[in-house]
DNA sequence: GAGATAACCGTATGGACATACGGTTATGGC
DNA sequence: GCCATAACCGTATGTCCATACGGTTATCTC
């Protein structure tokens, strides 16, 4: 047997740098070449990795898109495990999706840049509702046990609320990643966040939790 | 004096062409050439009318988001001739920005794939600024005159319920254009858009208007 | 009706890039 | 230690495109 390499962590760096030169540059930057020089190897070895750049780019696409899903089910998780509200914990898990520091800027930079060339590509805007829907289905669950637990009342439609809430927090994003100085009147970004974002929850999670642990 | 021709008329038809071949193909597809044959003139033409393609580019997309941020200021003013609510002439506008049909789904694709290439170029992403503040003055004045009206409570912060009803729109659109189809339980689009707008104008527009008129 | 000038055309050119490809190097097993 | 084979490299190639440019046509003015 010759020697041998890892490939799912060589396919990774390759998307990291993809990631780099894409929230610095811009998609159309993000030439083989360059993404060769920016992961630190050589054409030749990216193209031994990816069979085209377009797997390349949908291989990159979806790392970044994984990266976002995951780290809010950790927040959620987190939330869960500090035992502090439903409402409490989405609100932290929202969060991880809005542009408010360096690393969440560039993942947002990044996933707005796949969304525009999705126009042309039925795989990438596959990735991008696929990520939608899962956020979606996770937001649709935290309503659903806070239904069970009494801060949600019941009569609620959990997909209505869940599609309004993801609305916000989406929308929201948009905003920030366009004045990332902060609005006149309010001060730091994250403040500004909250103001919209929170009486959309309070909308939702209206009620306490009656019982200490679901 | 030579023949002469309408300067401003055929940059707009060749806007319409960049428009055309952008949704259907999106921001790639805008060859000089293909542009130039979409909207039936020559590349030599298309040439004496823009220094380079990124004027061109430029163009297009501010002709596009003037288009759409007229038609919502039309739709305001169509509500206020018709004394109507505010919250409804505000609703009918909203729906403006919708990919509710093709027209304005066609739009949507546009401004998406120049949202997305905002990234490399300043000059690009202002346009999308600017329109963006544009909007969300319009809807801040709507909230205003709902408060000289009843509509809204005099302690409501003006611009950060503009901020959040902009928010919501802009991520419903999103929301709407990944899933044309519609989602599970409800049935045409038009159901679920106010179903997730509704609430959000409802909880900014709680009273009524006292008078008749402004 | 003449000619000046803008409107308009088609092709030439040079650059950038994705991909193909032949070659080199290192390392696992024997 | 040797050899098979994957890991890795650099360059060649052909395509596509923005822009440059020289040429043609129509029309307004006088």
């Amino acid at each position: 047997m010759p020697r041998t390499a890892d490939h799912d962590a060589r396919r990774r760096q390759i998307a990291e740098g993809v990631r780099t030169i894409v929230s610095e540059a811009g998609l159309d930057a993000a030439t083989v070449a360059r993404v060769a020089r920016a992961s630190g190897m050589s054409v030749g070895l990216v193209q031994h990795y990816f069979p085209s750049k377009d797997a390349l780019l949908l291989f990159a696409y979806r790392h970044v898109m994984d990266r976002i899903g995951t780290r809010v089910a950790q927040r959620v998780a987190e939330g869960e495990a500090a035992r502090g509200t439903i409402a409490a914990s989405l609100r932290a898990a929202l969060r991880e999706m809005l542009p408010l520091d360096h690393e969440r800027r560039s993942e947002y930079r990044v996933a707005q840049a796949f969304a525009g060339r999705s126009l042309d590509s039925a795989e990438l805007a596959e990735v991008g509702a696929q990520t939608s829907r899962r956020l979606r289905d996770q937001i649709a669950v935290a309503v659903g046990n806070g239904k069970e637990c009494g801060e949600v009342e019941p009569e609620v439609d959990t997909g209505l609320a869940a599609a309004r809430v993801l609305a916000v927090t989406e929308g929201l994003a948009v905003q920030l990643h366009r004045e990332p100085h902060g609005r006149a009147g309010t001060h730091p970004l994250a403040e500004a966040a909250d103001a919209v974002l929170l009486p959309t929850l309070e909308s939702v999670f209206t009620g306490t939790c009656r019982q200490y642990s679901r």
